[in-house]
RNA sequence: GCUCCCGUAGCUCAAGCUGGAUAGAGCAACAGCCUCCUAUGAUUUCUCGAGAGAAAGCUGUUGGUUGCAGGUUCGAAUCCUGCCGGGAGCGCCA
């Protein structure tokens, strides 16, 4: 590693440790690489500029250094021009697996309702996540949380009881069901008593009462079928899935005990649990039913006996922080020592220009209409352009549609709200998806035409080539950082300048019809392409060999 | 009321955790550019010529008192305090 080498030169110069300086990334034409002398220079009562100019004498030329200068109290480092092609034309070594096992949970839908542009973000963060901790050597195993349980989805069996006349699904099962929900809540608000009515379906339910499971079983079905659907379409797929449903009474089990050995509370027929600062959560309610918390608790539990994970990461929006810090703590308080193993990941909220979505009145954006909407527009891109045979058109459009969308949702920041806009999540073009498809077509097209023969040359270098090196260079540093850090919005940002990068390469130099440089560019296209195409895997975007 | 998050170009966002040289992209607007792309036809490799379509592309211009006011520092978009504005959460939704 070229900063490795570089700060032990300077650890050699200053006697300061390894650890102990930091390299920063200079501006264009300042080098490749920069150490600030401004802390160093303060501790020595020194001039920075003066310190930087001593170091700079004392660091001689060699290898993979051209030159040393000193300027602005920076030392900056000039590294020859053949030494990044030389770097990223390596062959890897072979990644160590260091066999730590990370579950991650995502997106956790609720059979009540389809999926909404909400839960995308939360799969394609999910997804990405587990794709870049595999890549860098972990195990990772992705698993869901059915919410097939709890009020809410008594309210949307409430509202078929009583107005669907048992009719089947007429659309797609889980739109179907989900138009019961937001049926719901338009009858409730006329009529409060409603709201009593599914507690009482709840009650009923979790004493088995035959006609309610038989309902519940039937409505859940379609809703699982519709979801399935939409996870087939994304190319997404669990390890194993974890039913709410399966999980609430062992939950109850652990609530009632934790009431046996005074961790928890009853007041009023309510047992609930002081957090402190975090408050008093309830665990069951007065009727005695279930919550959300309460099968958390022993999911969590549940996870831990079958996995013995080394992590878990919740995949989960930021609104439920509160949540999940009590969940952890009461897990804490009934002395589960693997708590500190668990992670909420929180994401930002998709907004819409209006507000908030609101799925129980209706005012979301889709998932299935959202994904069709920009594959029928990918459709008329591919046709304005080529002719295809229908199917090459449609599973191109697919792969077009679902890498705008992907990154549309993961370039943002993961824990800043989203500012949900149609216009840009259908936008082919500049920072969006298929943009970063398109320069790696491109690459595919010169290399389909390329041949290599004879040696390599680094005469003539142009500087595009050199900003595509180090561009190309820097993605094992980035990968590090996006896994340390759970943040696939820092592959995509790189992703996109890896692509910008290309661009400004394939329009500043020639490859099939250089002389001397064209064996190395036709290497550097390769290194590019394996780059590029690692990169899109891990935003789980397809690479495509065609546009 | 309390807790947490956010405020950067007309709009959407980078850089903020770890303070550092000129705060970067995309969209929109305006002005340019061209190929190794696409389809068709040859060519067994290297590729070629004709005509056609054409950028999911590139370059440039325009655009900023980083919400406001203080503080710490040689140096602040970044750290600290206060204020203003927006969002989310806070004992029987998930």
């Amino acid at each position: 590693m070229l900063e490795e080498k570089i700060k032990k030169i300077i650890a050699k110069v200053t006697g300061l440790k390894k650890e102990e300086i930091f390299l920063e990334k200079p501006k264009e034409n300042y080098g490749d690489f920069a150490f600030p002398c401004f802390k160093f220079a303060s501790s020595l009562g020194k001039k920075p500029e003066e310190l930087a100019k001593e170091l700079a004498k004392k660091i001689k030329p060699e290898k993979e250094i051209e030159k040393v200068e000193a300027l602005n109290g920076y030392v900056n480092f000039f590294i020859k021009k053949d030494t990044f092609f030389k770097e990223i034309f390596k062959k890897k070594e072979k990644k160590i697996k260091k066999r730590k096992l990370i579950l991650v949970e995502s997106p956790g839908p609720n059979t009540n309702k389809p999926l909404h542009v909400g839960h995308l973000r939360n799969l394609f963060i999910g997804d990405s996540i587990a794709r870049i901790l595999e890549f860098v050597g972990y195990d990772v195993k992705r698993v869901d949380t059915i919410n097939d349980r709890g009020i809410h989805i008594c309210k949307s069996m409430l509202a078929y009881k009583k107005w669907g006349k048992n009719k089947k699904p007429d659309k797609k099962p889980d739109h179907f069901v989900g138009y019961f929900y937001v049926l719901f809540s338009k009858k409730a608000k006329e009529n409060p008593k409603l709201e009593e009515e599914a507690q009482e379906l709840l009650r009923r339910w979790e004493n088995k009462d035959e006609e309610v499971i038989k309902l519940w079983k039937k409505m859940n079905s379609w809703a699982m079928k519709g979801i399935k659907q939409t996870y087939k379409v994304l190319g997404f797929k669990h390890d194993k899935q974890y039913f709410e449903s399966e999980t609430y009474e062992k939950g109850k089990e652990i609530v009632l005990e934790g009431l046996k050995r005074g961790i928890f509370k009853k007041e009023d027929k309510v047992v609930f649990v002081d957090l402190g600062e975090l408050g008093k959560k309830i665990l069951l309610r007065s009727d005695g039913t279930s919550l959300y918390i309460t099968q958390d608790i022993y999911l969590a539990k549940k996870r831990y006996e079958d996995y013995k994970f080394d992590k878990l990461i919740y995949v989960v929006a930021s609104e439920q922080e509160h949540h999940f810090k009590s969940l952890f703590k009461i897990l804490e308080l009934l002395g589960y020592k693997w708590v500190k193993r668990l992670v909420h990941l929180s994401y930002g909220m998709v907004h819409l220009p209006g507000g908030k979505m609101k799925s129980r009145e209706g005012i979301v954006v889709d998932a299935d209409d959202l994904i069709k909407e920009v594959f029928e527009s990918a459709k008329e891109e591919l046709r304005k352009r080529y002719t295809l045979k229908k199917k090459q058109l449609e599973k191109r459009a697919l792969a077009i549609a679902l890498a705008a969308l992907r990154f549309f949702l993961l370039k943002t920041d993961i824990k800043k709200d989203i500012l949900f806009d149609k216009k840009a999540a259908l936008d082919f073009e500049g920072f969006s998806g298929p943009y970063l498809q398109y320069s790696y077509a491109r690459a595919c097209s010169i290399l389909r035409k390329a041949r290599k023969k004879g040696r390599l040359s680094f005469e003539n270098i142009h500087e595009t080539e050199i900003f595509l090196a180090k561009k190309i260079y820097e993605f094992n540093e980035i990968v590090k950082k996006a896994a340390l850090q759970l943040k696939p919005d820092i592959i995509a940002i790189y992703c996109y300048e890896l692509a910008q990068v290309f661009n400004n390469f394939y329009h500043s130099c020639p490859v099939l019809r250089a002389e001397k440089e064209k064996n190395r560019r036709i290497a550097l296209v390769e290194a590019f392409k394996k780059t590029m195409k690692d990169c899109l895997h891990l935003l789980g975007i397809a690479a495509l060999e065609r546009m």
